[in-house]
DNA sequence: CTGAAAGCGCTTACAG
DNA sequence: CTGAAAGCGCTTACAG
């Protein structure tokens, strides 16, 4: 049973007594072949144990089938949800995507993507690590291998991207607190090497400015994008000789480091400090589809540019239970 | 720049004036090239912006440097910490991880291990998506090609697994609850269709077992093992005569979701009822290093045969803050 | 040290 | 409809 080498098309031809070039016309679903001919050869395949060699079919046919995801942090569950949109839609393509993690380290990336390269892809959709350098792309772009940028961009670079908008989610939970009726706003987490981050502080500061919050009013403190930095953050602001009663979060991780820290000090416990995790959402599997859509039609069209695509954002407002004066925490995901 | 054409160490060889079997010992890094050739060699490759066609190498090689991941639910954030494991060791090993997601649907599996199987992996690891048939490895396995399975096993297959050490988990967690005083415990979440559930519901039920907990104080309730999940079973925990004071969890998903009811009902908030949850511990990262390590031996020496490896566990004690007589949940991972 | 030749498993015209 | 032949990009003996 357990047969070490691996069959090939000459074997399935053995056994089913006809030419290899019958059997790879099989293989590929020509009309050409008699339908008892296709059936004896598929009965071959099974018999004989086959596996389709694809790597010898693209050798041939100079083009091939998968297409690399390159992910930043494959333990931040919003990324999983980007793969599996993308997933859906490659799929029904009949294209693999090969889901590699750079961990945010940049070295790192440059292995995977040479990897990537090596394995032959027909494109690559990529969320590139913090500390990117623009040229980390140059070698690829010139071998003529269409890449998409997801959730992030790099400055100074043509490449396509497919990212929401983080400057009007920015702006709409800002607008949200203002009307909830803060006065004393933070924006808390981030640094500003990420585009990402520049993003949204700008849509905080935008929304600060169209509604009259004055700059001594605005506390921008930057840090870790995760819970500890959260709570780091929420320290500093605390310490603040006037503590802004809202913030804007950079994202998830830090708002719920943020609240930790709330509830530590034993004042998100307290009746008066309920903390409503107000969201800005994002159609993040639907980014992801997006995505795998544009990379196809570049493979297609053998070209490497494409429209941008910023996707809609919207805000999720949730158990806003205090009164009017409650402080009150907003978070940008 | 954008050459469209891909470069061949024979445009290298052209480039650099040597023959295409002199390219080849560069790349290949051998010790019998002049090193002022290497250098020119070396030279060219980055010049005529050359990618090393692993493909091709591997055909006529006939062993490939790819190993598949197949998990069964990428947004788990267990699944990336274990994946994160594994690309440790294959990155110091050389050696390729492609991860793909199954989304725990047994033929989005089949199609995914046809893929890999395609791409000519030179091993599989796999956490097999629920509803997996015993035969769903078999070509496989006629194939030579290794298979490891993490997280949770097949029943009735010869398939090495490795996997923590559920059934003790469970017994350390339900001890622990009934040593801080609980005498009606329950086992929430999970369906009796999957191996691990049988593993963990084994430990809870020998611990009670053993520590005298009569099967009329046990209450068993089936349920998904997602926070919605959670929250169903403590709503049927609560309808019975005499509800539990205590439960083990299937995992942190459905604690969370019974922490949520809990709050719902305002008994989380309440003085005397302040769940904390204590969790079994896994090394999960671990785990995937030890899959990772057991795949390239496998590969090495040619076999399909490993033994198992039951990886131990530990109990976090966290904020048990209520007095005896507080209910409280025990969660195993 | 370096070059010419064969072959890995497939596909693709090209004959028959 | 089916077979013989060339070739995809590489590696591997084998000469020189």
């Amino acid at each position: 049973m357990a047969s070490r080498a691996k069959a090939t098309i000459l074997d399935i031809a053995r056994e089913a007594g006809v030419s290899k070039s019958t059997v790879s016309l099989v293989l590929q679903g020509s009309g050409l072949i008699r339908p008892e001919t296709a059936v004896k050869v598929r009965k071959a395949i099974e018999d004989v144990g086959y596996f389709y060699n694809r790597g010898a079919a693209n050798l041939r046919k100079a083009h091939s089938n998968v297409i690399g995801m390159v992910i930043n942090d494959l333990t931040n569950p919003f990324f999983a949800e980007l793969a599996v949109g993308m997933e859906r839609v490659f799929q029904a393509a009949g294209v693999v995507p090969f889901i590699a993690n750079t961990a945010e380290n940049p070295v790192r990336q440059e292995e995977v993507l040479k990897s990537l390269m090596e394995q032959g892809v027909a494109g690559l959709i990529v969320s590139p690590a913090r500390g990117t350098t623009p040229g980390a792309f140059r070698r690829i772009e010139a071998a003529g291998v269409p890449i998409v940028f997801t959730m992030r961009r790099l400055p100074e670079s043509r490449i396509p991207v497919i990212a929401p908008d983080n400057h009007r989610g920015a702006v709409l939970a800002t607008e949200h607190l203002i009307r909830r009726g803060h006065r004393r706003l933070a924006f808390f987490g981030g640094s500003s090497d990420l585009v990402v981050y520049q993003e949204r502080l700008g849509g905080f500061l935008e929304a600060c400015e169209a509604l009259g919050i004055p700059s001594a009013d605005r506390l921008i403190v930057e840090g870790e994008t995760s819970r500890k930095g959260g709570m780091a953050c929420l320290e500093t602001a605390l310490a603040a000789a006037q503590p802004p009663t809202a913030a804007l979060c950079f994202n998830d991780a830090v708002a719920f480091g943020v609240i930790l820290a709330l509830r530590k000090r034993g004042l998100a416990e307290a009746e008066h400090y309920s903390p409503a995790l107000t969201s800005v959402a994002v159609d993040t599997a639907g980014l992801g589809e997006r995505a795998a859509h544009v990379m196809l039609k570049m493979i297609q069209s053998r070209t490497t540019r494409a429209e941008d695509h910023i996707g809609a954002v919207s805000l999720v407002v949730r158990e806003s239970s205090g009164p009017d004066r409650s402080k009150q925490m907003g978070d940008a995901a």
